[in-house]
DNA sequence: GACAGGCTAGGACAATCGTCCTAATCTCGC
DNA sequence: GCGAGATTAGGACGATTGTCCTAGCCTGTC
């Protein structure tokens, strides 16, 4: 039991800062969760932005691993792309209440001018990598990286529209499109 | 002066909501950036909240006129249509910054659980009926909401990455692009 | 020039925040 | 089973929060 109390810290603030956001968060919050004292935080974190940034760690290692299994599970850069693009269907349930994880972050942390948003913004940046790499695989040339923003930035817009608008309609369509224009890319090359 | 004061503290009120977020922002910052003492606000706004209301309502009222402009400003529904997806160039500095003013609101609004989140979805609302109308006039028939939800979520990830990459050249790209797709159905039709 | 009412400044208030301190408890090698 | 070090609970701390109260100022009317 060496690491748990500190890794269900960090499982807990993750969930906590994805819900209702890092600045609104308290200490007393998480603590109440985790089930531990208030004052106890800091033998484990000496701050609150210490605890910020292995939250943010964690989701880079997370993500790492999810692109490491989508890379290893597809056969085909379509249907790798495609995967990233189900993510919003997959997660619906949890981005109609609290919108995407990473971009939600990001927003609010760049509003609070905080010392950790070049941290979080490396989980845009792995993601962003990844697709280029699965447009370059599908022959897109200079148009990889672009094409990789392009979805990136589609993802994005979804998540927002559907946490505000709670259209189910508007994501399946979104996401069909989407797909459609992936593998559209796919059979031209 | 009888209103003035009351309009200059929703006007920094607004603009402080959108720097630097609603929670995160406090009377104290807005009474010193207007000018006036901190228990003074009360006489204006019985709370927070209803001071949130009051920024939300000119943010509606503002964006009416914004859009009754460009519908008298422009001949074409394809025109129009640029004219909203201009403006996250001509509002780049900002969105550079702090994000897109509406989703970021929205955004946060839904994680604080904040009882004026349906109406500060209703600039959103504004927005999608808006464009729904060019598109229906564009001839798209029952695409025409789709459409204008695409491009409202095109318009926020774009907002989004950008705020987080900060990569100009994508924002130009994709504005571009987006144009195009847009002058491509009005040609079609 | 007295008076009423809108407006303001300044501080008090309870609550909550992140942080820190200390003493008690637990765990484990010797 | 003893002692060192890791872990914990609980509370104190100064600062800040939204809110409220009160005494005074300003403006305009009779």
């Amino acid at each position: 039991m060496r690491q748990s109390t500190r890794s269900t810290i960090i499982a807990v603030a993750d969930q906590l800062f994805y819900e209702a956001g890092f600045y609104h968060t308290s200490f007393a919050d998480i603590a109440s969760q985790v089930g531990i004292s208030r004052g106890n935080f800091y033998h484990h974190f000496k701050s609150k932005e210490e605890l910020l940034q292995a939250v943010i760690e964690q989701r880079l290692a997370a993500t790492r691993q999810l692109l490491s299994a989508w890379a290893a599970g597809s056969e085909s850069p379509a249907a790798r792309i495609c995967a990233y693009i189900q993510i919003v269907i997959s997660n619906r349930t949890q981005i109609k209440l609290h919108g995407c994880p990473v971009g939600t972050l990001c927003a609010e942390l760049a509003k609070l001018e905080h010392p950790s948003l070049p941290l979080a913004n490396r989980v845009f940046g792995l993601f962003a990598d990844w697709l280029t790499e699965q447009f370059s695989a599908l022959g897109q040339g200079q148009q990889a990286r672009p094409r990789a923003l392009k979805v990136l930035a589609w993802s994005q817009g979804v998540a927002t529209l559907y946490n505000a608008l709670q259209d189910d309609e508007f994501v399946e369509r979104e996401v069909e499109e989407m797909c459609n224009w992936v593998q559209g890319l796919a059979a031209a090359s």
